[in-house]
DNA sequence: GGCGTTATGTTACACTGTTGCGTCACTTCA
DNA sequence: TGAAGTGACGCAACAGTGTAACATAACGCC
């Protein structure tokens, strides 16, 4: 018995048993964060613009885009860290609507489904993809300094040096994630 | 507030206290798997000269590579397939050593530390590193069929096209992983 | 309204990893 | 030779992450 598995804990009252929280409508807006130099630009429009793509793409894929998921999407977009599964729970639990793990789950399956978000499987965690019009693998740049992470732009060079290397194993590869740690450059600006 | 821990209590049985099991000294011979085409070769070849690069490299960092550590990497570099902490754990008590997983993670967090095992966060995994004896991002194709996983050989392509990338993004990296999830040739022949 | 489908809620638990501290073996040095 | 220091390992407990299985709700359609 490898393990010893901690008892869940009731934390619903009575009531959201028999008479369930409404839907999630409308949440107030999120405050942007404060960040560092080079990301420091009014996010609220990223996070604007990335749900609205969200919305075309979901509307053009007949994937339904709901209120729930929606809120999860703009919560990973409005955050420039990546976000875990827990943290994106305590955070709605802060909006009186506390989904229990397998909703978020759900919620960021479908998103990762539509290539809305990436999973960073290093932090165990969940950022925005910043282009989802086109399937892609994920490239990431992580600064252990801040916790932010980046979507690396430029990628042609290297999935082509991995196409390369990939064929010369005959490996056929389906996806594949490239996670870099290290320090950005307004971290080693403030030094 | 983050995390609680108990109070220690008076948990051992005098027994074990004052006579501990005796360290693990000889194990038995691992038996080798069967494997795919690609990958069927002697690979007892291929442990054999692991843990001796990794005798060497550890004597000359002046590391202590103990039995525990020895028979973790011998487990490891047995299984062409990254195997996680608990299935080392349930290796080992077959062997009738049964560590407790502290004991494993240590052993292992040694083993990363002096490079001599590649950690793959997607399968929260661990895999004998083909190259000990130089610092090294990892880089691997990951079969989905097999579950085996390779470290890639040809990686120069891959690490210039990195380092222009992140030179362009002005992001200073400390160590980075490459994931590529796929088919092996093996797999793609069977069928 | 009845029905099928999809999304979400709920409970419980499995898997992965860590904290904190105790014990032991080995080395070093007086 | 024996005391002190150090590093490796043991152990209990528990935290963090993720999933299975089933129940309920919402919605479109006839």
């Amino acid at each position: 018995m490898p393990a010893a598995f901690r008892p869940l804990s009731a934390q619903d009252t009575p009531t959201s048993l028999s008479k369930r929280e409404p839907t999630l409508r409308e949440p107030k807006r999120i405050k942007p964060q404060r960040l560092s130099p080079t990301l420091a630009h009014d996010h609220s429009h990223c996070v604007d613009s990335a749900l609205a793509s969200a919305e075309r793409l979901c509307s053009e894929a007949g994937a339904r885009l709901t209120p729930l998921r929606k809120r999860v999407l703009e919560l990973v977009w409005a955050s420039h860290k990546p976000l875990g599964a827990y943290e994106l729970l305590d955070q709605l639990a802060q909006e009186g609507h506390k989904p229990a793990p397998p909703t978020i789950y759900r919620a960021l399956d479908f998103l990762l489904q539509q290539g809305l978000v990436h999973r960073i499987t290093s932090l165990n965690a969940f950022l925005g993809c910043a282009h989802p019009e086109h399937a892609h693998g994920g490239y990431f740049l992580i600064c252990q300094q801040c916790g932010t992470a980046e979507e690396l732009a430029e990628i042609k060079g290297i999935t082509n040096a991995i196409d390369a290397a990939t064929l010369a194993a005959s490996f056929t590869v389906t996806h594949g994630a490239l996670e870099l740690m290290g320090t950005c450059q307004a971290c080693v600006d403030e030094r």
